[in-house]
DNA sequence: GTGAAAGCGCTAACAG
DNA sequence: CTGTTAGCGCTTTCAC
């Protein structure tokens, strides 16, 4: 079934059913485009994607690139960009890189090789190991850093600020320290949250509290969590960089016999909707992902677009969600700019913290 | 940068440079085939998938629709999928549907529009909805399904079974009756849990428990705990359809007071990580999800070859999961085939069910 | 062992 | 408003 076959039957060329087809770019007779479109759907046509790709050039693609779709945050990245980029006509190819160098840059290549538009990438390496990377012309944004990256456009939110409120917010609850779960590798991303952390604790006047340093993951946080409080005298108060690992905590907080909060409060960093069905819920420092996921696609898409046009009143209405301030891009120097935006980490006060005892503790009084 | 200017760099035609690039189909003199790499290498070279897509009629792409990429059960299968497509050399384009048939339809036919040379479906439509669909020449499994599916290769657990077991096992605990928390959506699954539920409760010469019809999801279970435990008397046991729901129905519990397994027994379908992370940890009917994935792609891969091949003696060892038995098909009439492949579901104890009252309760004693 | 060339299905000039 | 046609980059048959 191809459009030749259409023309064929339904007695026009193969323009006209591409005209058809595609909505233009040239005008077509409301008959004939009657008679085309019966053809199509009697013939059960389908255009072939390929070789539009190869055409136009453009795959209507977008590849994404995750460290671990399992972990919530991940995976609502994921579920909103697929959202907002299929709103605009793209599908997404979404890879796993399990936290691994070598599987991340073998995701990048593959989907450099299959064309894609645009790349998102959560990635877990430093951004000196991207230059290496065949991606200069394919347009890419950096999702979930922690810093400007240059040579590339990246997204994401204040982890210093963000962690330094979620550790006052402990403090405010009196107590003596507060420890801290924090990812071991080596990132942007684990550095701003320990100075976060540390001058939330000094400007207290408080001590260092004890780190424990473990993988961004729930077995990461169960482990963290016997090692800070399986001892004697074990802290009251412990800031996790996820939820994640927050709920590996709250697993090991059971399994020490310790409550939540009236023996350690806990606050933790992303705010997913898993952190609303721990028990109790946690108080976060909510991550703004669908709008973090939005802002990457608006940009991907952005940058990918020529250069040329001199006014494109209308298009920017369509996206929902508005991008923080500073968010203006020059539009002639986009596909290789620096350029960060930067969002704000809110902080959500549930159960975990001690803010509520009386019903955090409910469940005892059974 | 395209195949002709690597050619003329090297001095060869576009021809050898594709005998390079694929290593085949015909021998290249190696001295030939260095200059050719040197300049694939210095120029920069990536072949274009879409040409050849187009060219071959393979885009190497496998379709997946998933109702709910949160669901941990889906995100697993999405993860196995990906890595076991990978191997195979196809990457995976992933499609949520929101468990919304409107949506899924949309989904299978964008899919279908972009080429994909399979797809998997793990649909929340009947098999009735799936006919009028554009793909009867595309490979297509069906993951995730309960019963035999005229006219569709399809892959999923024995849920009568496995929900026999469950029960069974929370009635062996002595309970006088055991709860349902169970999905809305009127489908096989639903229907063959339910009588799984039913049929033990009944051998075991037990009235019925009461029953709460909610979605799949944390929301889902949360209402059915209030439901079913809000009230005077409640159970003491509850069957949950799925982990996402068993971590709302824990919440429900925890927000009622209720300890598990003290006052209430728990055992969920599934059996995802997730169920390693509720306090207590859950007693689960565990699908072996890799495998069905691998059985899925393995699947949909083979269906998508060319029916003509007299032998090909160790393409199966490739494999690294067996099917279970029963699973050898008819290569000549795979494409269609109704054929199913069951999996069995495995108990597996923990600490929800109260077979280790002394351990699962020494948060309390603290 | 290598080259020439046809053509996959589509889009968009350009011509009418 | 509609038709003709030249490729997009690739694979592969056929010739040498």
């Amino acid at each position: 079934m191809t459009r030749a076959d259409v023309a064929r039957y339904a007695s026009v060329s193969t323009a006209v059913v591409s005209y058809v087809v595609n909505g233009g770019p040239r005008p077509v007779a409301a008959a004939t485009r009657e008679r085309v479109l019966g053809a199509v759907r009697l013939l059960g046509y389908r255009p072939n994607a390929s070789a539009r790709a190869l055409r136009t050039g453009a795959t209507k693609l977008i590849g994404v690139v995750l460290p671990e779709i399992a972990n919530p945050l991940f995976a609502e990245m994921a579920l909103s960009i697929e959202q907002y980029a299929g709103e605009l006509g793209f599908a997404v190819l979404v890879t796993n890189s399990a936290s691994d160098p070598t599987v991340e840059r073998r995701n990048i290549r593959n989907l450099a090789a299959r064309q894609v538009d645009g790349m998102i990438l959560v990635t877990v390496m430093g951004p000196s190991d991207l230059v290496g990377l065949p991606i200069a012309d394919i347009p890419t944004v950096l999702l979930n850093t922690f810093e400007e990256t240059p040579g590339f456009a990246s997204i994401g939110i204040d982890a210093f600020d963000g962690t330094y409120r979620g550790v006052r917010h402990l403090i405010e609850h009196g107590h003596p320290s507060v420890a801290l779960v924090i990812g071991r590798h080596s990132g942007d991303d684990v550095e701003l949250r320990e100075r976060g952390w540390l001058a939330a604790t000094r400007d207290a006047g408080l001590p260092d509290g004890p780190i424990a340093r473990e993988e961004f993951s729930r077995a990461g946080g169960h482990r963290a969590g016997h090692r800070l409080f399986g001892g004697l005298n074990p802290p009251t108060a412990v800031f996790c960089s996820s939820d994640w690992q927050a709920i590996g905590v709250f697993r090991a907080l059971y399994e020490l016999g310790l409550r939540v909060p009236e023996d350690v409060a806990v606050v933790s960093f992303d705010g997913t909707e898993a952190s609303e069905y721990t028990n109790p819920q946690l108080t976060v420092v909510r991550q703004p992902v669908a709008a973090m996921a939005a802002d990457a696609i608006s940009r991907v898409v952005e940058m990918g677009k020529p250069n040329d046009r001199p006014h494109r009143p209308d298009v920017g209405g369509a996206f929902k969600v508005a991008p923080s301030p500073g968010a203006q891009a020059d539009a002639t120097t986009l596909t290789t700019s620096t350029h960060r935006i930067a969002h704000t980490a809110d902080l959500i006060i549930r159960r975990s913290c001690g803010c509520h005892p009386e019903l955090a503790s409910r469940s005892l009084q059974a």
